[in-house]
DNA sequence: CGGTATCCTCATGGATACTG
DNA sequence: CAGTATCCATGAGGATACCG
């Protein structure tokens, strides 16, 4: 995963591990914008309304180690980086669908 | 939700509803637990190594806010409260496998 | 354009002690 | 047995400014 295991029992559950992968505040919207299709950084930036710079390059950045995305940087100047899903992070649109689903179904009848 | 919404914006994509719902540190824990069986306050706390009665209790009371789970207390001295899944809990067993698996899967090809 | 570098806030979660 | 009540550490996330 990402970084520190500070507790050794944190890795008890690999559902755990997806959690962590797709936990971060933006991580998900980002996958959603990756799964419509390739995006440069700017692109992300002004559809994720809100994000700052640093969260958007961490967030990423994370993904990246974690095998989700994959950063082809183009060099050339002004600069292009074009962000796109690598297998793995495809591999996840069936679970975020079915989140997508539980959780609509869920604003219908609490909230 | 389980409460505040600071941002108004933080509801946009049902998916973080989903999240929301099972990504507190112990959620998918205590799911797991239940989906095997109805369980007694302290069976949790058992099975759970590592939890505070505190973030136990928490936890347990923002699942049942969100209508995962059902809290049942027998007036008996000394006390007795179980905790079992609503259907709507229940109807995360497919996501939490599929998490499960994506996880498994995970930990063979990379870390 | 696509980032770093700092600094800072505050919610999440944990330790500990007490109770009906 | 099944909780409250306090207090406290920490780190994830955000604001702002600057850079190759």
């Amino acid at each position: 995963m990402t970084e520190k295991q500070k507790n050794p029992d944190r890795s008890t559950c690999p559902v755990e591990h997806t959690l962590k992968a797709i936990g971060g505040r933006w991580k998900v919207l980002i996958l959603r914008e990756l799964f419509i299709e390739v995006k440069r950084f700017n692109q992300l930036h002004r559809s994720l309304r809100g994000v700052t710079q640093k969260m958007l390059t961490q967030q990423l950045r994370e993904m990246e180690a974690d095998g989700l995305i994959h950063r082809e940087v183009y060099p050339q100047v002004p600069p292009k980086v074009e962000y796109s899903l690598t297998p793995l992070g495809e591999s996840l649109k069936p679970i975020l669908n079915a989140m997508h689903e539980w959780g609509e179904h869920l604003e219908k009848n609490s909230i």
